[in-house]
DNA sequence: ATTGGGACCTGCTCGC
DNA sequence: TGCGAGCAGGTCCCAA
């Protein structure tokens, strides 16, 4: 569910709420096997003893994932999968469904994890090993980062035979677009998601290169997307409002913004695509 | 090495 | 009303 944008936008609600402030508790109900936890961990119970009393003096995002570092040199991973969220709770409320996680902080206050379809994962690194092995960090560029000038895009079509549409999706060449966000892209960019990657010209690519920032600009500026079965949720529990904007996704059979065309679907590295068929070539 | 397909989960909608 | 099929924002693993 989230990309990009959406954890961006959980990132920027909760940094002010936890940045500075030591964990009282993180609390794995009832069934810990509702949340993967990084496999090496022995169990939920000490993997709660590892982060209590650790203050968060950080909170960063990688493509999808959430940093939250640590004063012990530790680094908190939090990916949502398809149906994460992770909010502030508000301690009147019931508990929400499919809660898997509760990080409790020291001076009042609550992150709730919630996740029906237990995709999400919590990670806990040191900060020495977090640039090795495991992986949220073989990513590649930040697309909205200054290490992502149009060339960077092109080094990561080079040679790569597949859909653009699966490049795209591909977190080794640009991190944090998912299903939404390239099918988004690939529709302001005029082009075909089905295009072989090798075979896209240097314009096209400079075209790509700016839709892919600006649209993710945009999706952060409304907050993100909770598309139509409303699955994401920002860091205060709220729908975010990019769903409004959105110009093919989830709009199979409507006419395309551009030149009326009904858009239609194809399925594209075993995910839905949604594009023009007449102006996107 | 790259690519595509299935697996991992649950919930929801649709058609019969 | 009930039930199975199909689908969903992601990633990993495996075989070709």
């Amino acid at each position: 569910m989230p990309e990009l944008p959406e954890v961006e936008t959980i990132r920027r609600d909760l940094l002010p709420l936890v940045k500075g402030r030591a964990i009282a508790a993180v609390e794995f109900p009832p069934d810990p096997r509702g949340l993967r936890l990084l496999r090496r961990y022995p169990s939920a119970a000490a993997f709660a003893r590892r982060l209590r009393g650790r203050r968060i003096i950080d909170l960063r995002r990688r493509g999808k994932y959430l940093l939250f570092v640590l004063d012990s040199g530790e680094v908190l991973i939090v990916h949502l999968g398809m149906s994460g969220r992770l909010f502030l709770s508000r301690p009147s409320d019931a508990p929400p469904a499919h809660l898997r996680a509760v990080v409790r902080l020291r001076t009042g206050g609550a992150l709730a994890y919630t996740d029906p379809r237990k995709f999400g994962e919590f990670y806990l690194f040191s900060a020495a090993r977090k640039e090795t092995a495991v992986n949220p960090f073989l990513l590649g560029p930040e697309p909205l980062g200054k290490d992502f000038p149009a060339g960077r895009l092109r080094g990561a079509l080079d040679g790569r035979r597949a859909p653009l549409k699966a490049v795209l999706l591909d977190q080794k060449a640009v991190a944090g677009l998912g299903n939404i966000y390239s099918d988004e892209a690939l529709f302001r960019a005029r082009l075909d998601p089905r295009r072989r990657a090798d075979r896209v010209r240097a314009g096209e690519i400079r075209a790509l290169h700016r839709a892919i920032r600006a649209v993710l600009s945009e999706a952060i500026r409304a907050r993100g997307t909770t598309a139509e079965d409303g699955g994401y949720r920002d860091g205060f529990d709220r729908a975010g409002s990019f769903q409004l904007r959105l110009r093919v996704y989830q709009r199979k059979g409507r006419p395309c913004p551009r030149c009326r065309t009904p858009i239609r679907t194809a399925r594209i590295a075993g995910r839905t695509s949604h594009f023009c068929p007449k102006c996107q070539t």
